[in-house]
DNA sequence: ATGTCCACCTGCTGGC
DNA sequence: TGCCAGCAGGTGGACA
């Protein structure tokens, strides 16, 4: 679930719940995820007032009046759910306003995180201080992350200090759209191509925080099961289906033990 | 510096 | 029904 627009969508879902409101409850279920919860989570945020819930790559952000800002990570398998009608398993923080309402975050898999950290010192934080570019706040510029490179562009396009915020499948996705071929190496990929990069990146962006965005209405509604852009995949999950622009079978490969999907025609 | 791999976890699916 | 292999949206850190 959880890339750059699964992040926004959920952040936006939780900004009409704690923006402007005051925490009253603040439980860590455990002790860690993948990495320690802050010992003094519960004391530093109960009490406080939330003044500004944002992101920043894969980060959600929720900065207090107090000059704090908690840091939360998804991972691969973490879920905010608003206003759930149980516990359920894996559920590790809960989060309550002074409206009663809550926030829990869920993580099976346990690779998300949370940390919480003056707000003065965000941008410096080792987590963050060597992020990319938001793809979304200016115009994407790769020429220099690509000039020279061996690496295939998927991994370039994957790097979080060349862009911020793209997973696994928007980088399929983007890749198709520029039709760029996932192995191909950063330094043998042309201007054009940067440029169709530069321009479907944003786009494929876009329409998943718009297809997300769909879904905010039943935000509230328990479950937090996003992904409804999943049927809008072009290669991504594909294999062996046709694409949707020439009908070749789309291929899968692995590339540093993650999959990619591209099509064999449109893809050089 | 660059490139490659592994580890960290649980849950689900498909094959036998 | 059970068991096992393989797969999954991420990424810091350890290597060569």
């Amino acid at each position: 679930m959880p890339e750059l627009p699964e992040v926004e969508t959920v952040m936006r879902g939780l900004r009409p719940v704690f923006e402007g409101r005051r925490l009253v409850r603040v439980e860590a279920r455990r002790a860690d995820l993948r990495w320690p919860i802050p010992s003094d989570l519960r004391q530093r945020l109960t009490g406080a007032v939330v003044t500004r819930v944002h992101r920043r790559a894969k980060y959600g952000l929720v900065d207090t009046d107090r000059g704090d800002t908690l840091i939360l990570h998804l991972g691969m398998s973490g879920r905010v759910r608003v206003d759930p009608s149980g516990v359920e398993k894996h559920d590790h923080i809960v989060i309550e306003t002074d409206e009663g309402r809550t926030a829990v975050l869920n993580d099976a898999r346990r690779f998300g995180s949370v940390h919480l950290v003056e707000t003065a010192v965000l941008a410096g934080h080792f987590l963050l201080k060597d992020l990319g570019p938001e793809p979304l706040e200016s115009p994407i510029e790769l020429a220099a992350a690509f000039r020279g490179r061996s690496s295939p562009a998927k991994a370039l396009l994957l790097d979080q200090r060349v862009l911020a915020g793209l997973g696994n499948i928007y980088v399929c996705e983007a890749l198709y759209e520029a039709r760029v071929r996932p192995q191909r190496r950063g330094g043998k990929v042309t201007q054009a191509e940067l440029a169709r990069l530069a321009a479907a990146i944003p786009e494929v962006l876009g329409r998943a925080i718009a297809a997300g965005g769909s879904t905010l209405r039943d935000y509230r509604q328990a479950d937090g099961e996003l992904g409804y852009f999943q049927h809008e995949f072009k290669v991504y999950g594909r294999e062996g289906e046709p694409c949707v622009t020439c009908a070749s079978p789309i291929n899968r490969i692995v590339q540093s033990g993650r999959s990619s999907f591209y099509c064999p025609r449109c893809q050089m």
